[in-house]
DNA sequence: AGCAATTTCTGGCAATTTTCAACAAGACGT
DNA sequence: ACGTCTTGTTGAAAATTGCCAGAAATTGCT
């Protein structure tokens, strides 16, 4: 394919024979780039094409995962304002963003940081249970491709019927593919339209099968909503405004992985709960690593809520964020 | 510390106030500098210093392994020269280091990429037995440090008087240092005088312990030399020339882990193997990993005899070395 | 405190990398 | 066989990084 045709027509063609490589291009020139420290240069001479190429070779490989840049994540952890968090907000475990970064959007950039951070923390034997928001999508999206045969990633909510870019089923499907992980998504509604509804539900073998599935969870992955002014709950059609008012009333600021709390942690239920389809919540607090992930000036009071509520047990979250956090904790 | 004695003498010191950052600089520098993509300018602002600052707190992260820089080996695998090389020589793995790269000595560069193999497929229970060599010191030197309080790094051979620079303890105690593992080194010389000694020896308890920890092994690391003119084995001061010659005569055309072999792979014994402290051929050969790395023209028919032999289980060499074993076997 | 040694930081220049717009080659439909 | 679209390549310009020698600050010592 690549056969020389230099007695074609013109024999102006490179004189030095351009180096029988092996097929994958990107990666000899990936060792010889990151590894031998050649410059791009020698590394065209050698390969006969030009530094241009080579450069995007270089990209191609970084792009393709061939070559990785990982930051260790555990030093963010030991960074004070994570260790202050962490002891403040009971927390096993505690990430903080550095403040001053990119112009992107906040859970872009939080998304990232959780995406190092769990391609770091897996195991093999892992059942992730993930629960959607805006945050974890990113996460999801910038994880980068890994091969973890042995990981389940389940779904800890039902799904909904309206589709927005950030659904349960989407966010699970998204980590799973990432991970080349087995992906059990949850085959029922998120919200029914009565509670006898959702006993029967709750019966059905498959629904049952799953919440078996999640009670074995190694980890959960949520994000937090505050309940003042618009929010993803009502955008995303899982609930109408009448409905987060009654948890509202009922002092209700936060909501995370299904429930509602206060600021001081107390877990708020109305009507809503017999109809929301949901790992329960005693299930769910034996999870040995619940993950949490978000940040913003919104949300203080309801990652407040949620700490106190122990729903939690690791935090990703930025600078500004955590510094209020530690105030008011 | 850090405090603003602005108003001290001059004023003219920077006006933006110089970012409040945790501690750990070189963390932050380089969060914002690979993970979010921001210019060398752009943090020298974020942090209220030069950017000069910033290149040497990126290099200083580099350096202290807060950023670290990979290319995935098991590409390497699939290339097709290792894929050949693999069947051809009844192999488990192959990995063949690309032609052409930097001016360093080959055993360095393979060196290295024996190192990268190493790095990923360590497991956190292993048991690895290291042989000695030039190639095996400069994979010791090539390793990232990095903490696998699990592991054990146990000498497979004697020590030598003489003291080189790629001594038999020295290859472990390094490769342990850099994992952070248990160095278990054996307590005895490579060579005694008589058989009579070796007997002995290998009934005192400790080396009776050493090779019963030996039999454990999950993985061995080992060189090959060839036997004709001036050899490692010769100027490390373990053998005689005569000694060789004994060898040669028999066929012998190459030593690794302890032990000569012909072309086919026939393993050839003289009078000298009953002085030779080493782990019993009968327990290396159970070692599930017998990874053998080395390469270079001089040494291409030693590795064949030792492929022959079904020393090793997994080659690590280069391209040239590759190609001639895949024309020769 | 005063001075010298040492470390850390900086400005500017040189080298390297990245981008870009134009161009060549192959694939495809007509 | 012809244009057209896609894909990949290139040289040169623009941007970024790497480096060094001198400046500033810090430290150690008397």
């Amino acid at each position: 394919m690549r056969a020389n045709r230099a007695d074609d027509k013109v024999a102006k063609r490179k004189p030095p024979p351009p180096m029988q490589f092996g097929a994958d291009q990107p990666l000899w020139a990936a060792w010889l780039y990151y590894e031998e420290g050649l410059k791009q240069d020698e590394i065209a001479e050698r390969l006969g094409i030009s530094r241009a190429s080579v450069f995007n070779l270089l990209q191609k490989a970084r792009d393709e995962g061939i070559v990785t840049i990982t930051i260790d994540p555990t030093r963010l952890e030991r960074a004070d304002l994570s260790v202050e968090l962490k002891e403040k907000g009971g927390l096993l475990e505690c990430y903080v963003l550095p403040a001053g970064g990119s112009a992107a959007a906040l859970y872009d950039r939080i998304g990232r940081l959780g995406a190092r951070i769990l391609e770091q923390k897996i195991e093999n034997d892992d059942v992730i249970g993930v629960a959607w928001g805006r945050t974890v999508m990113s996460l999801s999206k910038a994880l980068s491709p890994a091969n973890k045969p042995g990981v389940t990633v389940a779904q800890v909510t039902g799904s909904s019927i309206a589709t927005y870019d950030f659904s349960p089923e989407l966010c699970t499907s998204n980590i799973a593919a990432r991970l080349n992980a087995r992906c059990v998504n949850l085959h029922a509604p998120g919200v029914v339209s009565n509670p006898s509804m959702k006993t029967l539900l709750m019966q059905e073998p498959i629904i049952e099968q799953h919440f078996t599935l999640l009670r074995q969870c190694t980890k959960t992955l949520f994000g937090v909503t505050h309940l003042s002014g618009p929010t993803l709950l009502e955008d995303s059609g899982v609930m109408t405004e009448e409905l987060l008012l009654q948890y509202q009333k009922k002092g209700a600021v936060g909501f995370a992985s299904g429930y509602f709390f206060d600021p001081d942690g107390t877990i708020i239920r109305t009507g809503f709960d017999d109809r929301h389809i949901v790992m329960p919540i005693e299930d769910f607090i034996n999870v040995p690593r619940r993950i949490c992930i978000g940040g913003g000036a919104e949300k203080i009071t309801a990652i407040q809520g949620m700490l106190k509520a122990a729903l939690a047990n690791v935090l990703i979250t930025d600078q500004d964020t955590a510094r209020s956090l530690c105030r008011i904790l």
